[in-house]
DNA sequence: CGATGTGAATCGTTTCACAGCC
DNA sequence: GGCTGTGAAACGATTCACATCG
């Protein structure tokens, strides 16, 4: 979050900005902006604030967006084709450069500025490619066995869509995206609120 | 989590758990566990656990999946789309029963269950239906405007997909789901555990 | 004996107050 | 005078130890 609001002020051509007016912007106190950009190695100059573009350069580099992570998608049913479309994805630094899908009806079309390929081939592909991020979006049940054949294939990281607990080596970073559990989380706290 | 957990399982047919074994399951530890379940209310028996339906029960009701909520949908693009095919919604108590969209060559096409509406109706047609959560899926510069239209329709939930900080009264509840931020977080993880 | 609920100890995080720099 | 970096205090959350119940 400090890094979209870093680029949305150098995009507004800010040169400088202070950790009081940061604070504002995300809801949080200055004493804690000051907190978490001194853990990544303070950049600010007392008196003047941070300086926007060296924060933009600094947090870019420490997220790991410096560079294109190139991403395997896995399955590409309604969600597959939901984040092929979304050009959010290239100007955040992800590029989807393989699709994979069990499916024979898809295997051989083309998606996005991929040809969906045969999840069968999934670990060969990978580990040539060197690819090492993966976007997971299939049915419950195939997703653990996928997840497996994937960290397999060195992938280290995966986005998963599936609302299940995916169980991988720790040494894997999996995060989890469950719609209907964001519901539920909403409705919870519209409950414990008292709306 | 819990409530996941214990509907699993429910259908399993397990009677009762155990909060080490809840634990186990969650990543947790047995005390966190007793701990949280105490704090909605203390539904176990010491030397024999809790009982699964009973939890089952009373989690449903607490995080307000206990009835149906309808769920109006803005938005009717590639994700829009994935949400009105992913049939988990109904099976955990969302129902989208309103789609709107700007889109002239959209509206009046069928979406699921609904015919795509303008959202020029969307404060009427909510008002009246007395409909209180909404799913946010159109683009960044349409979002803030919305939201408040939404707001002022008496809606008090939002699950809002553009990748913008919406600024509305406390008493609306918004869950921001922002694909690119989860993927940045994916990539920060795999750079900060050095991978 | 197994497992809960609970209060005390522990841990990590946020806030606060301020010395020091621009 | 404004603002950062920093150590100490405050806070909240998790863990621990145990009295108690089935």
């Amino acid at each position: 979050m400090y890094l979209r609001i870093a680029e949305g002020l150098l995009a507004e051509g800010v040169e400088t900005i202070s950790s009081r007016k940061l604070a504002q912007m995300l809801g949080l106190t200055d004493g804690l902006v000051r907190a978490d950009l001194v853990y990544f190695g303070a950049f600010g100059r007392p008196g003047v604030g941070y300086r926007v573009a060296h924060l933009v350069e600094e947090l870019r580099r420490i997220v790991g967006i410096d560079q294109v992570w190139p991403v395997a998608l896995v399955g590409c049913g309604s969600v597959g084709r939901a984040l092929l479309a979304y050009e959010g994805l290239r100007k955040r630094s992800f590029d989807i450069v393989a699709v994979f899908d069990s499916d024979p009806a898809k295997i051989g079309r083309s998606a996005g500025n991929c040809r969906v390929q045969d999840t069968a081939d999934l670990g060969r592909e990978l580990t040539q490619r060197g690819i090492r991020m993966a976007i997971l979006a299939v049915p419950s049940g195939a997703a653990q066995p996928l997840a497996e054949q994937l960290a397999a294939a060195g992938v280290v990281g995966i986005m998963n869509f599936a609302p299940v607990r995916i169980k991988l080596p720790p040494e894997v970073v999996v995060m989890n995206v469950d719609l209907t559990l964001i519901l539920e989380r909403l409705s919870l706290r519209l409950k414990v609120t008292g709306r």
